[in-house]
DNA sequence: CCGAACACTTAACAGTGTTAACTCACCTGA
DNA sequence: TCAGGTGAGTTAACACTGTTAAGTGTTCGG
């Protein structure tokens, strides 16, 4: 009596028909795009049905991001092991810029967008806070190393003054792009640029 | 006939009525508690009323934010006649920090809030225009007189790497400060650290 | 004194997220 | 085989947005 397995199955099935649906309305038209009666029309299902398989809308694009934040937090776990932690700082800069870049729609939700208040739910450590440790601990792995000036001994601050620096980069990017009064400048660059500028004045010597 | 005039005072009078309750809302509830109904109920008109002061939400908003950043400009101003051009990038950055600690709400609205697509008036140069272009003068006049790395030859580049360095510090504080897994640092302080470090990362010598 | 301009209101529209109540097919246990 | 429950799905609504068409007076100018 394998019903259950299908039962369990076919919730799946729907399941990730209603994330699909979600994600192409996500991606292609941005975050006001999803909501849920075009989600329902999309998979030709009534409104109603998705809040069997999901909390509320909020808690169906947190399943969502994290889902597809996958290649962000596996880059950060490979970029984790490496040795030198001045090269793995530089490195866990440029990957965070580069999810931003692919996915700013993911971006903009997970690191733009307020949560509704309170709501917030306990779950399993969410994606932004594993790379936020992560970054912790190599920051604390430089200062350990003695590799960085002596003025940088705060671990938190110095990780909240690099995400804070890339952050700002990349997110008045997606805010503003459109904007006709800024000649901008290739957001890579500019972050590299960030990056370079503040290895070299953390770093000794 | 001072008729004339009277209707006029009498017009601002209303429009200043349904400013300040807009403000009250904004600053002690946050922007999500701005619906017209509420600011029209708080004044004991109809909402419909004040669609005959302000187009709609967001030019209501807008006109809000550019009467309240006038300390923004103000401060951008002093500060931009001081002759030195890194000590005046330096003083830009400071004020730039210190207005989105003071008015966290504002902030968000200007800065952290995408516009309504293609509605975008093309009213008056904006106040944020207006700093990014003090801004990008300022970083300008420090490469023309040569006190400068010669790697930062790109006032743009510059400018949009120390406006987004700042911008994310404070952002990344307004939007995430509740978040319990942050061990957040000063958002002022941390301010002060990332253009302590900019500065000595881009100044000769 | 009449007509127009003006401030304002009533009532509605279209859209949002969300939920109570129902239908109906299916599987389980007697 | 059949009663009963489980659960997926739908219908219809609620409460809330921003916004607008149409109507009501009051007030002013010619």
């Amino acid at each position: 009596m394998g019903t259950l397995e299908r039962r369990a199955r076919a919730r799946d099935t729907i399941r990730t028909r209603i994330l699909d649906a979600a994600r192409d309305l996500f991606v292609q038209n941005g975050i006001e795009a999803v909501t849920m009666r075009a989600i329902a029309k999309r998979i030709e299902y009534t409104p109603t049905t998705i809040y069997h398989h999901f909390r509320d809308k909020h808690a169906l694009l947190v399943d969502l991001c994290q889902r597809d934040m996958g290649s962000l937090v596996q880059a950060f776990q490979r970029i984790g092991r490496i040795e030198d932690p001045a090269d793995r700082l530089r490195r866990l800069g440029m990957a965070y810029v580069d999810f931003a870049v692919d996915y700013p729609s993911h971006y903009r939700f997970i690191f733009m967008t307020p949560k509704p208040p309170l709501l917030t739910d306990e779950d399993t450590t969410a994606v932004d806070e594993n790379a936020y440790l992560i970054l912790l601990a190599t920051v604390r792995d430089g200062i350990a190393a003695g590799r960085y000036r002596p003025e940088f001994d705060d671990d938190q601050q110095l990780a909240q003054l690099a995400w804070g620096a890339l952050h700002g980069i990349v997110s008045l990017q997606i805010l503003k792009a459109d904007e006709a009064w800024i000649d901008w400048r290739d957001v890579r660059e500019t972050a590299r640029a960030m990056i370079d500028l503040m290895m070299r004045g953390i770093l000794l010597e």
